[in-house]
DNA sequence: ACTATAGGCAAGTGCTTACTTGCCTATCAA
DNA sequence: TTGATAGGCAAGTAAGCACTTGCCTATAGT
C-alpha cells in the first residue's frame, strides 16, 4: 500500500508524469508521451510511457476513464497528502507493517 | 537532490530505520540493529543496515556524530517538508529537472 | 600486549525494474 | 472495407539494488 506508493515516486520519470498531469489534467497516452519528448527531451517508448502510468496508476496516483479509442489520465494527489506525517509527526507515529 | 530523497524512502527496511530514528534518535549501528531485529523480526545483517544508513544520509535525512568507538545518527526531517508540494500546490509548479 | 566491541571497505550474488521490440486488438474516418 | 490512430500484451535485455561474505581499522577495557 504504502509500498506501492513509494516504488511509484522513486523513479523521476514517473515524478515528471505527475508533474505534466498536474499542469493539465485528463491526458491521452500519446500526449503525455509527446510532452515528455517535447518538453523534457526524454526519449522514451511509448510502451515503457504505459507501464510507468500502470506503476501509478497501482499506487492510486493516477486514475483512467476510457472514451472510445482514447483512455485519459487524470491526476489523484490524496495518496501524497499524509506519506510524511509517520515522521514529521512525532507524536502520532503510524508505523509500517514490516516490509514483505 | 529529489531523486536521492525518494529513492531513499522507496525502501521498506529504510522507512522503518526512519520510524526507529523517529522514536529515538541518536542510536548507533548496533542498536538499529537490535531494534529492526528485535521489534520487526527483521533478519538483516549489520552491513546491510549500515549500508541503509548511507543511502538515508546522501539523501539528507539522517546526520552522524563520532563519539571515540561509537557513531550515533540522528534524524532530520526537514528534507521531507515539501516533498509533495510539486504536486499539491498547483499554483506554483515546481517542475524536476529531468532525470538524470 | 591481548581481546572484545563498534564500525568500514569491497567484491560477489540474485532479484527487481526500466526499457525495448514485436505483434495484436479496438475505435474511427474515408 | 480499408487504413490510420489509440492502446494493450508479452518476452527479452541490461542496469540497478538489496544483501551477504570476508577481511580490515580503530577505540576501549583488562
Amino acid at each position: 500500500m504504502a509500498d506501492d506508493l513509494f516504488k511509484a515516486l522513486a523513479d523521476g520519470t514517473r515524478r515528471t508524469i505527475l508533474d505534466e498531469l498536474t499542469e493539465k489534467s485528463g491526458q491521452t497516452l500519446f500526449e503525455i508521451c509527446a510532452r515528455l519528448s517535447m518538453k523534457h527531451g526524454l526519449g522514451i517508448s511509448r510502451q515503457a510511457v504505459s507501464q510507468h502510468l500502470a506503476v501509478l496508476e497501482a499506487a492510486g496516483l493516477v486514475e483512467t476513464r476510457r472514451e472510445g479509442r482514447y483512455k485519459f489520465h487524470d491526476l489523484n494527489v490524496a495518496p501524497l497528502r499524509h506519506i510524511t506525517e509517520r515522521w514529521l509527526d512525532p507524536h502520532t507515529p503510524t508505523p509500517e507493517k514490516d516490509p514483505s
